[in-house]
RNA sequence: GGGCGGUUAGCUCAGCUGGUUAGAGCGUCUGCCUUACAAGCAGAAGGUCAUCCGUUCGAUCCGGAUACCGCCCACCA
């Protein structure tokens, strides 16, 4: 039976086939059986604004490894999917999508965006709420399709039946819930304060969607003319335009220069409206004039000053960043436009001291990067210092583990410093509060369910809030409302508190900090007890990746190309903890590689295969079936043990090992490179390579030979190891191996180690020995350029064991160094040239036309000096009193050992050199 | 204004709690289409671990300072 199997492996057929497979098998449900540990996650929702980027791409591997990983060690593993409504973004987007619709000839670009932008909230206020809706509905089913064919496709091993989104009924359910509790304690109010209000998107932000950005402006410096009298005071501002607004001047009541001010009244320019001079601790005499206009509606620090002084407010610009009646001549006017006509007057009117180049902060909309606006306003706010008392504690005793640790310290300054949170927003995509107002006597009402009429003084109808929450209100639920609370389900029962959480830095304070408070107040647990903050994908030069820049990977472009395991390998052995990501194709490319000489490692295995007769495969099935209770071991066969199967199960042993602590504190790098390491320069260029002509032999007889029980299990043990970060190249090549009875996947083959089992030392030295041997030859072949020619050599050593232990390799030896006939001798060699030393042996290839012997004298001088250097470092050590009696035993004698070492070759290559005269 | 991170081979990065000879990938050079794999095999070159000072028997690793780069937070008009 000859199998054909392409030399190239080619992800684009295989791939789909089982990720489609997987989800249609409904692979990935918890198992149920109790006596098995439990894993849960939830997944970060990924807006359904549009498609998934490289940096979900990563979250979503890092987290599929850690539950492929999981379920491979027999637990019961649930990786819950979802999505967010996204509430600002998903409107934005629909927003633009109609007035895209409506202006099809703009060249796409950035003006083009914030055109259709503009006519899109046009048309939406057009169509009304329910019209609205309906398309941002239709927006959320494409989108939501997208997203879960790419997890798909990504071989996300998630229970495609759990699948939730943010407004589901059930869902919005406990948004309400949440809602009308948290009101019902007085931690949820509505207020009239100063928000951060988008002019462009017409609503209310929080302060986490304002951006700070460093931008170069003005200080102007104004006069303030003192009430009928001599004088004035003159205010610095960034903003003249506000001083429409202004209801007072404040100083610093420690200042002497104002002391005199204090409770006279100025005259405020261009209005004409008299307002007082007050005296407030918040004003720093140091900066600018050391007198500060208050415009309460538009400052938050003058709001404050406001209150504490009894100001009024006076709003001069309208959400629309337009000028408002109360700005008298400048009503209409936009805000910038203002501030010239402003800036203009006061010039005019001799009340402008100076103007000098000053860089400030402004905040912008995180969105739609217009400047934001602060605004007085009524809105709905969640009061945080009660929440976060607990949040904070959790955190402190380490009930929730934030790794990298140093998130820890910037979570707990975060919270220790928080404000109250404006969950209110003037958009429709997203969840209605649940308030009515009477319009008859002004009562407000917040119910689970529409009431029909005043509760206070019965009117009816009720005038229905029409704001919607924050998403990020709703995604604070995530780890309990997707278990199905309010109601006392048995997935809430069974998964929360949920054991890990994933998730970027730039959302740990959005979503992160929230979640964990709102668990501990609804849930009385904590979300999550693990918290690790992945890093960030960038592009090769490290720069973010940006429409704008042109530098955007695709996930799905590059996916389509290199396979999916490839991407997935690139990623994982750039995540190290901490450090964002240098992503290049570059690197998939080299990982596609790497899947190439894992299916080709596979194909070699399987052609063989052939030879073996039907009975002897069905024993080779046999061995390769798992053990019920304890899945596949990666143990050797029973049968006879060749020193190349020793060391490599050693290895295996220890590899295993390794990877397990890698991937149990998310050295998600490590443990990829220890695999990939492991699999290519172990497993397909050592131990391979060696069994070859065991495996490539038509077997005599009815007897399996052990070289082929022992490369199958060193072969599926490599699976098993691969698959969480190669899932789909892996469950391919497993279903291809031959096998008793086969599982529907390998995923679900548990796959552990038997305690107690220790690796082999003695035998990876010996092994290690003989590989020194045979690079020392191929060495010294390719050196001579003999590396067309099987030449013959010669072998000494003073050491009897050594030289069994080569005889015992001679045939493999010979092969994997590419030589004719080897000779070995105990002693050293005589010759005059062409000898390489190695402190246990000497070697030498011989070379018809005669060695080379300047060449030769001068590699041996290179590791003379070489030798020098380091047996001076070495001598310095050991000669040094203080460190024999300080450094720990083994390490002394590690030095030692190695000075012996050093000394013994260098003396051989000082003998070698005075041969060569 | 506070806080944090980085600086290691030509490029991108590993190197966990200090200890024998600092590692990969890509790139470069040499030789090979050796019946698993040229997306491969074999071999090689390339590093005063940013700089300075300190702690230590011993520092790429710990502490301090400097330089450059980057990030986050913040209610200074």
């Amino acid at each position: 039976m000859e199998v054909e199997i392409p030399k190239v492996y080619s992800p684009e057929t295989i791939e789909p086939r089982w990720a489609r497979q997987w989800v249609e098998m409904n692979l990935y449900r918890p198992g149920d059986d109790a006596a098995r540990r439990r894993f849960c996650l939830v997944i970060p929702p990924p807006n359904v604004t549009g498609s998934l980027h490289m940096g979900h791409m990563l979250e979503h591997t890092e987290i599929d490894i850690l539950m492929r990983w999981h379920r491979m060690r027999g637990e019961n593993v649930l990786w819950l999917p979802g999505t967010d409504h996204a509430s600002i973004g998903t409107q934005m987007i629909v927003e633009r999508e109609l007035g895209r619709e409506a202006l099809p000839h703009l060249e796409p670009g950035p003006e083009a965006l914030s055109a259709w932008g503009r006519e899109g909230q046009r048309r939406r206020r057009e169509m009304g709420p329910e019209k609205f809706l309906e398309r941002c509905w239709k927006w959320k089913e494409e989108s939501g399709g997208t997203i879960r064919n790419q997890m798909e496709r990504l071989g996300a091993s998630c229970d495609w039946t759990r699948d939730r989104f943010t407004m589901d009924p059930a869902y919005s359910r406990a948004v309400l819930e949440v809602f009308v509790r948290l009101y019902e304690e007085g931690l949820i109010y509505r207020g009239k304060y100063i928000v951060n209000w988008c002019p462009r998107c017409g609503t209310a932000v929080s302060d986490l969607e304002v951006i700070h950005e460093e931008r170069q402006g003005k200080l102007w410096t104004i006069r303030y003319p003192f009430e009928g009298g001599e004088g004035h005071l003159t205010v610095a501002t960034t903003r003249p335009e506000t001083m429409l607004g202004d209801t007072a001047v404040a100083v610093n009541p420690a200042d002497d220069r104002y002391r005199a001010a204090v409770g006279r009244k100025v005259v405020l320019p261009l209005l004409k409206r008299v307002i007082p001079v007050v005296a407030d601790d918040f004003v720093d005499p140091e900066f600018g004039t050391g007198a500060v206009k208050v415009t309460p509606a538009h400052d938050a620090n003058d709001f404050d000053i406001a209150e504490r002084h009894k100001l009024p407010g006076v709003v001069v610009i309208d959400p629309e960043a337009r000028m408002t009646e109360e700005a008298g001549p400048y009503r209409g006017l936009d805000r910038y436009a203002a501030r010239e006509a402003v800036v203009q007057e006061l010039r005019e009117q001799g009340l402008l001291e100076k103007i000098e180049d000053y860089a400030l902060s402004v905040g912008t909309c995180q969105r739609c990067k217009t400047v934001v606006e602060p605004l007085l306003s009524t809105q709905w706010f969640m009061r945080m210092k009660p929440l976060a008392e607990p949040a904070i504690r959790v955190v402190e005793e380490g009930r929730i583990r934030i790794v990298p640790e140093n998130y820890r310290k910037i979570y707990l300054d975060w919270m220790a410093n928080i404000h109250d949170w404006c969950i209110s927003r003037q958009l429709w995509w997203g969840h209605r509060l649940p308030v009515w107002y009477c319009d008859a006597c002004g009562e407000v009402v917040v119910a689970r369910e529409t009431p029909a009429a005043c509760p206070k003084c019965k009117s009816a109808p009720l005038r229905a809030e029409t704001d919607v929450l924050d998403t990020w209100f709703s995604s604070g639920l995530w780890p309990f409302a997707t278990l199905g609370w309010p109601d006392e389900t048995e997935d809430l029962r069974r998964f929360y508190p949920t054991d890990l959480m994933i998730m970027g830095f730039d959302i740990l304070f959005f979503w992160g900090a929230r979640m964990i408070m709102l668990g501990m107040k609804f849930m009385n647990d904590v979300p999550f007890r693990e918290l690790y903050i992945h890093a960030l994908v960038r592009d090769a030069e490290k720069q973010k990746m940006s429409k704008t820049k042109g530098n955007v990977i695709d996930p799905l472009d590059v996916t389509e190309k290199f396979g999916t395991d490839a991407v997935r390998f690139a990623l994982a052995i750039s995540a190290a903890p901490g450090t964002d990501i240098a992503f290049s194709i570059d690197k998939v490319e080299s990982y596609r590689a790497f899947a190439n000489k894992i299916w080709n490692a596979g194909r070699f295995i399987l052609m063989n295969l052939g030879k073996l007769s039907e009975p002897l495969r069905a024993k080779l099935g046999q061995s390769l079936t798992p053990i019920p209770g304890v899945g596949f071991e990666p143990v050797a066969g029973p049968e006879h043990l060749e020193l190349a199967d020793k060391w490599i199960f050693s290895r295996l042993l220890t590899v295993t090992r390794e990877m397990n602590e890698s991937l149990a504190s998310f050295r998600f790098h490590e443990a990829a490179f220890k695999i990939y390491h492991f699999f290519w320069h172990e497993v397909c260029d050592w131990y391979l390579e060696w069994v070859k002509p065991d495996i490539t032999a038509v077997p005599e007889g009815d007897k399996l030979p052990a070289a082929w029980v022992n490369l199958a299990r060193v072969f599926e043990a490599s699976l098993h190891l691969l698959h969480p970060f190669m899932p789909l190249i892996t469950e391919e090549l497993w279903h291809q191996l031959p096998r008793e009875s086969r599982g529907p996947s390998i995923s679900l083959t548990a796959f552990d180690l038997v305690s107690g089992r220790v690796s082999d030392g003695v035998s990876e030295k010996q092994f290690e020995t003989v590989e020194d041997l045979i690079v020392t030859a191929r060495n010294a072949k390719a050196e001579a350029g003999l590396q067309k020619q099987k030449p013959s050599a010669q072998v000494a050593s003073e050491d009897l064991r050594l030289l069994e232990l080569f005889r015992a390799h001679q045939a493999t030896i010979l092969r994997l160094a590419g030589l004719q006939a080897v000779n070995f001798s105990r002693g050293r060699l005589p010759s005059t040239g062409g000898v390489r030393v190695a402190p246990s042996f000497d070697l030498r290839v011989f070379h018809e036309e005669g060695v080379d012997q300047g060449a030769e004298r001068a590699r041996l001088q290179k590791e003379k000096e070489k030798l020098e250097r380091e047996l001076a470092r070495v001598k310095n050590q050991l000669e040094n009193e203080d460190f024999r009696t300080r450094a720990p035993r083994d390490v002394v004698r590690g030095v030692e050992h190695r000075h012996s070492q050093l000394s013994l070759h260098y003396r051989k290559v000082l003998d070698s050199i005075e041969r060569l005269d």
